[in-house]
DNA sequence: ATCGTATATCGTCGAATAACGATATGAAAT
DNA sequence: ATTTCATATCGTTATTCGACGATATACGAT
């Protein structure tokens, strides 16, 4: 794994778009949806037009999803690919065993 | 997968806790060291012994690290268990395929 | 009891975030 | 040309974040 300070930023702009409930939320979505446009992400999410909206758009600068137009609306889908980095990273952080030697006096 | 209002919550705190590049870095630094004292933390990372401290207060109330007191120290680990929902749902996003009647007219 | 070390908390400041309603934009349909 | 629909942007407000220095706390060592 990379170690400099512009991957901590990747890996950090891609988690710092998903740390928020409601774009969790947008990416379940499309999830289950593979793919869905605007007006229906905005009914499901259940905050205004103009908030679902920004939401969108902050994922999408983050590059976890992406807009296809189809006037009038925008067909949104995931970017699985650039959650890669951050997936690895977790990956890495889910095996990690500490030692032995440092389970004493655990604490809040 | 779950897909309820807390587990939105839930997943974007621990989401949240990592969308910083300092606190990437101070995760990294434990999967290099398997644990570590926080003055070398701070040495580490960098920022203010004050900001590092608050950094990782963020990293232990979203549960991804905890620490062990052995004074006049504190010798952080990672909660490899915690991060494991998060690590969950990248995966399927990772999996994520859009079918191809909406790979149309591209868009940034 | 005082000193020194490591860590946590406080107070402050500027910047960024999240929410909303209102308004603008773009494109098809009438 | 006007209406309609979906979406984006604007302006505002309240809240949160991130950084720092200063100070407090905890505890072992002297």
């Amino acid at each position: 794994m990379k170690n400099t300070a512009s991957d901590n930023d990747a890996l950090a702009v891609i988690a710092k778009a998903l740390g928020h409930p409601a774009r969790i939320g947008i990416v379940k979505l499309l999830l289950e949806r593979q793919t869905c446009i605007g007006c229906d992400i905005v009914d499901k999410i259940g905050l205004a037009q103009s908030t679902t909206s920004e939401h969108l758009r902050i994922l999408k600068a983050a590059g976890v999803i992406s807009g296809e137009i189809d006037p009038p609306t925008v067909c949104y889908s995931l970017n699985a690919r650039n959650v890669e980095p951050l997936l690895k990273f977790l990956d890495a952080v889910s095996d990690y065993k500490p030692t032995p030697q440092h389970r004493t006096s655990e604490v809040a």
